[in-house]
DNA sequence: AAGCAGTTGCGTACGACGTACCCGGTATCT
DNA sequence: AGATACCGGGTACGTCGTACGCAACTGCTT
């Protein structure tokens, strides 16, 4: 991110990688470790839940299972594997069944509710930079269960690839938006109503210009009461089954 | 973000937003300030671009257009503005008429395009951390043309948000996966196919688990050449403006 | 013309961050 | 018993955002 941060050299193609997921946690010799992955991820995260993700530092989730800073460094070697193991341990909250039914709309509709839920547990999740990134179990799990149910249907790889995408896009977006009042609200202090105050004479000022009637509807609109969350959610979500669904070629005989 | 950030306090409703669009950039009264926000936020994003948004730090900025750090937050008092400002600045090289055509499936592809160009130009656009945005002079450009486009055609302004926001996922999605191999390749150092090679240990346990079917598929596959990413992009945006069709009560007699 | 209030550029300093390096202690293997 | 490999963690470095204060300068008021 900042400071040091310099980059492990890739030497050359053939030394072992340092891959969270490979490293064994126990080692085969010398003392017995004093603390356990699990217990730092689930420090880190009751930390990320409740304070925000810039709170789950090394320092900060060192003392809060009690050790020396640098002791964290033994059981995971950079923040962004505590980060991986994070994510990954959020998406291991998914209760996913161990194949997809058979019924695609009905799974991903689980999956999507299963998503939205495990991100307003941990709003940090909406908020990582994502960036190429190594799978582990949970999210597997979850890659499998949620491609496996376009899976067979004739679809080319990128063609499932590009709808799963589509389908991870809208709830991410949807969550995002969601969660990103709560957590303003953590980060600044603010409430809802007190941002809109805050920001009203800049918005008055975009008003009476006259010239954003879009803006203007939003801002209007967003006074008065909305549907509720869950409406809205699964009015998109919706959208995006029928949009799968009519990219699915039809089993027997006419297309869609 | 971190270090001290600590967050101004909201003493009264009354008092005024220190809000960047609403501040004037130059004073009343006193000496002529020596730089410009414009070149502030150009210097900013030229280093960002080559370097990733970390390297975008206000000494960096501060020393790239030759003034000492401090002298910048006269300019600008927050980095979380500056990055406000870059945003704006890059949405600003979007190239759209002042109207919608009112053809609105040719306008929203001429925006995802013009998104699509601007995020592979700026790549630390995508990898913001979407916050409580107040929007700029050129978001609410962007707002007005594609809410515009849906605008008037029967739909709740709920409704439009929420196919609004689809697109905006979906494009932004995309974009994201496509940047984050350049972007990715900046900060660690390593090329895709070194990365591949990196990760190939972990990657062959899993395959050789054989527990893993549509990892194994998208793995095998990833290895041969794919669509164009324009084409990719372009069939899943079809895929979107077809839902967005699909959601357009018909002008005159039958519906959907 | 003189004074003063407001604004400039900017040096210094503080408290956070990630983490490299090093050390003394401990558990296991030979 | 000695060697080996790993443990916990203290210290230190370079980075960050930014609060504070100060001298110089500008333009308005008298």
């Amino acid at each position: 991110m900042h400071a040091k941060t310099q980059v492990r050299e890739v030497d050359s193609v053939g030394d072992a990688p340092d891959i969270i997921w490979l490293r064994p946690e126990r080692p085969a010799r010398g003392p017995r470790p004093a603390y356990s992955r699990a217990q730092i991820v689930e420090a880190a995260i009751r930390v990320a839940d409740h304070e925000g993700l810039d709170a789950a530092s090394m320092r900060r989730v060192a003392k809060e299972i009690g050790a020396g800073t640098m002791s964290l460094y033994r059981y995971i070697p950079r923040r962004e594997d505590l980060i991986e193991l994070m994510v990954d341990a959020a998406l291991g909250e998914l209760d996913l069944p161990e194949r997809p039914s058979g019924d695609w709309r009905a799974d991903l509709t689980l999956l999507a509710h299963g998503l939205r839920a495990v991100s307003l547990r941990h709003p940090w999740l909406t908020r990582l930079p994502q960036t190429r990134r190594v799978f582990g179990p949970n999210a597997l799990r979850m890659l499998e269960f949620g491609g496996g149910t376009l899976d067979g249907r004739g679809l080319s790889i990128d063609e499932m690839m590009t709808l799963f995408g589509i389908f991870n896009g809208y709830v991410d977006g949807f969550v995002r938006a969601e969660v990103s009042w709560a957590e303003e609200e953590r980060r600044t202090g603010m409430d809802r109503d007190q941002w809109m105050a805050y920001t009203s004479p800049y918005v008055h000022q975009i008003l009476a210009g006259g010239r954003h009637p879009v803006f203007s509807k939003v801002v209007i609109e967003a006074r008065q009461p909305h549907m509720d969350p869950e409406a809205r959610f699964e009015y998109g979500l919706g959208l995006i089954l029928d949009t799968i669904a009519a990219s699915i070629p039809a089993p027997s005989g006419q297309a869609s």
